[in-house]
Formats: structure tokens, sequence, C-alpha cells
DNA sequence: CGGGGCCTTGATGCTGTTCAAATAGAGTGG
DNA sequence: CCACTCTATTTGAACAGCATCAAGGCCCCG
């Protein structure tokens, strides 16, 4: 495409910032802090969607009921990320929080006009975030194989959380929902990786990678 | 590719678009209008991503190359649609224009510092945009039938486009590598919709809903 | 010790994939 | 306009993988 323009690459306002940062840089934000319990709901799906959230501390789980009662689940927020921004003006999903003791920071939409533009910002950035979330998700599910999605859903926890034994927040039936497979079908594919000496399971709650380049294989497959 | 003009209008009122604008409103807007053959590529995967797009007419397929060489499609756009908006700095998409003499207005990131607001305010939406596709993808491809997905997607365009007959842009391949399922099986599930009585195609590039109700049914389910 | 989640394991059927081939459709040049 | 070619779509048959139904085991907590 050779097109003449007045096309000015911006010097900033479009730059993401790095997935993961500091719990120091995080802390440094604005916003109220909340607690909830295990299963605590933070909003509720058709909510009126007025603020966004930082994940302080713990996990949330972001879920949805279809029309059939059937449940999807939309995603998961951890230590760090921004979540909360919609496309519309109600909440898509529901969030709850899965551990005891989550901490998020809520920033409420159009709070002070001091810090408008700081707001701004961080809406912008959590609605950045979201889509790319979203669309690794979408990469996921149109994987066409169970060991597929099951190996890059762990794959995409080990890279986050370093490379000794990680944690699983979440249960089998959220992973079931998330990766639109059975719970019997995350059974079975997880009890194979471990058979197959790709990863180990200490308990059914933490896990351990033991041969990346295998995990690696079945995830791009 | 050839420019056909160069307008550089600051849009001053802002105010979210209905998903269906005349093609007068459209043109209103700021942007420089390009026109693209069939299959032409707008921009390629892991491009700068330095500006976002609006399509004045035809339409847009979003696809990406994953590494085992299978193909997904992330999206189509339509006129009035505004896409190419990116979670990061690069293009996580391909976009190809489907249609001969597809036409769409790039507007150029931190073009001019008159309308940098109006810019930000089109990138920002554009966003929004994304998401709230990326998340109505993300319900379709975690449904676990064949003639759900099918059904979903061609409710959606016969929702979109009218109640008379639809024009489908894209292919069989990719529809299929849209909805995460093979080529067959979206011709088998088509054939059989028609066999039902619940669409009827007049050529397989074109359809119409017999019964509405029964494909709602179907797209629920 | 007993109850109730949650997770695992087993057997069977269905749905979609795969491989293969036929048919329809669009484009090209005579 | 027709014959030819190439691609897109449809159709067929056999197989594989996941869902489903069902039962059993594990673990936490009262």
């Amino acid at each position: 495409m050779n097109v003449e323009t007045t096309c000015v690459v911006p010097a900033s306002g479009y730059r993401p910032l790095p997935a993961a940062r500091s719990r120091h840089e995080t802390l440094a934000r604005p916003g109220i802090a909340l607690s909830f319990k295990e299963g605590e709901q933070i909003y509720d799906q058709d909510d009126h969607a007025d603020r966004v959230y930082r994940v302080i501390r713990g996990s949330v789980r972001a879920s949805r009921l279809l029309a059939d009662g059937r449940r999807q689940v939309g995603g998961f927020y951890y230590e760090g990320d921004l979540f909360g921004a919609e496309a519309g003006a109600t909440r898509r999903y529901a969030t709850e929080a899965l551990d005891g003791g989550c901490q998020v920071a809520a920033i409420c939409l159009g709070s002070s006009a001091v810090a408008k533009d700081a707001v701004e910002r961080l809406v912008s950035q959590a609605a950045r975030e979201e889509l790319g979330r979203a669309q690794e998700h979408m990469s996921l599910l149109a994987r066409t194989s169970a060991s597929e999605k099951v190996a890059t859903f762990l794959l995409t926890l080990a890279t986050r959380f370093g490379p000794a034994w990680v944690h699983l927040p979440m249960g089998r039936q959220d992973m079931a929902d998330y990766l639109g497979i059975t719970i019997e079908t995350i059974s079975r594919t997880l009890g194979r990786l471990q058979a197959d000496g790709v990863v180990e399971f200490g308990s059914c709650r933490e896990f351990r990678v033991k041969r990346p380049d295998a995990l690696e294989r079945l995830a791009l497959a």
C-alpha cells in the first residue's frame, strides 16, 4: 500500500503497558479498595457499568448465564489485571471473587473532575486489556482438540506465574466452562498430561510443568 | 489500491452511532478514503497499528495464520463498522477486502492536532466495538454444536441485513474458520437447515430466513 | 463418623472430522 | 456463445474424539 498521507505516528497515548506489573505500581494507582469473600459477587450480569477495577490480591472469575441455563466463563483476572471495561452500558458478565480475602480497587467513572484524565486513560487501558484477553480466549476456543485447549490454558498460567508450583484458583467446572468442554474431558485430559509426564499435580489445585517443550508442542498443535 | 479523496473533516460533535448507519453519515466523518479490490490486503498481521478504519462500502475479513498453518478468522466488518483497534502496538489479525470496490476510511492516530480529541474518541469507540464483537464471537465459539454456531451466524446476519435476501460476502471456508468447524460440516449444516425449511438459499452466496422462530430456537439452544 | 461437594474413572453413543470423490460455478480464451 | 479449466461447494463413508450417563473415590468440615 503506497499512500502519501500526513499520518503521524503518535508519540504516546496508544501504547499499552506490559501485561505483568509490579505490585508496587499496582497499588500506586487510584481507586477504592474493596474486599470480597470466596464466591462473593463483585457485580452482576446486566448491572449498570459505572466503574472499572484492578485486582489487588487474589483472583476473579467472569461468568455469564445463557438463555438455556448453561454457564459460560468469560475469563479470569489475577493480581494487577484491570477488569470491568464493557462494550456497552451494562455488564455482559458477572464477576466473583475466587479466593477468600480477594481485594480489588474500584475506579469510578467520572468520579473526580481533577483526575478525569487519569481515569479516562485507565478506562481506555482496561478496554485494551479486555480486548486482548478476549482475542486470546477466542484463539483458545477456536482450537479443535481438548488437549490443545487444556495445554494452552496450563501453559498460559505457568508462563505468568512462574516455573514452580502453580496454584489453580478455579475449579474444574470453571475450567470446563472457560474452555467450552465438559468437566469429564478436563479431568481425563489433565490425567493424561500427568501420565505422560508433561505436568505434575500436587493436588487437584496445584500443578507444575515438567516438560515445557512438550506442553508448548501440545499447545501449538 | 488507489486513494479516492483526501478528506480531513474534523468531526465536531461526537455521539455513539446506531449499528446501522447511512452512507451519507459515514462519509461525513474524518479519514482518508481508500479503495480495495477483492482479496486485497488492508493491513498485515504484525504490522504496526497506527490507524483505525471505518468500512464505507463492502465488507472486510480479519484473519490470522497460526503457527501450525491453520487459519483463524477473527471477524467480518460491514458498512459502518469501525475496525483496526488493537490491544497492543501491532496487528493481531490481517484484514482483507471481501468485495471488489470495497471502500474504507482510514483514521490516522495523532494525525491533526486540531482533531485530536475526535480521533481519540473514535479510537476509543473502535476499541469498544471490537471488544463487543470479540465477546460475541467468544459466545459463538463456546457453543457446542455446529448447528447452533451456524444458526447463530445466519441469524446475526439476517438481523443486521434485513428480512429479505441476504448476501454472504464470505465463502464457506471463511465461515468455517470463523466458527471453528470444518467446511464440510458447514455445508452439511446449511443443507440440513434448508431441508428443514428454516432458511432458503438462492445461490450458495445468498440466503433468506423462512422460519425466524425456528432459527432463533436453534441459535439459543 | 457421616455427609456433601468436587473430582476421577468407566462404558456407550453421537457428532464432527477426515479422506475421497462428484458436482456446480466462475472465469478464460477460442 | 461454447468448450475448457480451475476453484468452490456438496456429498458419501468410515473413523475418532468428545459428550453423556453412571458410578466410585477423595477430601474437607461438621
